[in-house]
DNA sequence: TGCTTGACATAAT
DNA sequence: CATTATGCCAAGC
């Protein structure tokens, strides 16, 4: 279809207990400024598990809420399922769990 | 075809 | 460090 189908291959490349960030995922599929399309595409996703959208955070390496406090929960819930660590701040170790996307 | 919206990013306050 | 303002690009209407 377009952008939104190539943004869920690239979240499909993360591997459990890594995590990655819109801006890293716009700068591969073109510009970093994509951002908020690859937002756009995970929220077209809704409560489709086939993407581990869950792996996708903000560049802060903080959970994106979309509204509604659960999701966001869930969200972390689910990191923490896969291995990721949350500090204090509610913030990921991005240096260490940031995925480096090969192409 | 043209305007509005949006799970962000970055810089400024 | 949190909050606000602006930019950017694609999808929806």
């Amino acid at each position: 279809m377009g952008f939104r189908d190539d943004v869920y291959a690239l979240v499909q490349q993360v591997p459990a207990g890594r995590v990655s960030t819109y801006g890293d995922i716009g700068t591969c599929l073109g510009s970093p400024r994509l951002a908020r399309q690859v937002g756009f595409a995970l929220a077209g996703l809704r409560d489709d598990d086939s993407v581990p959208w869950h792996r996708v955070i903000n560049a802060q390496g903080r959970i994106s809420f979309r509204g509604d406090d659960i999701r966001g929960i869930l969200q972390r819930n689910l990191l923490e399922a896969d291995g990721v660590v949350f500090d204090d701040a509610d913030r990921v170790a991005l240096a260490e769990l940031r995925w480096r996307f090969e192409s």
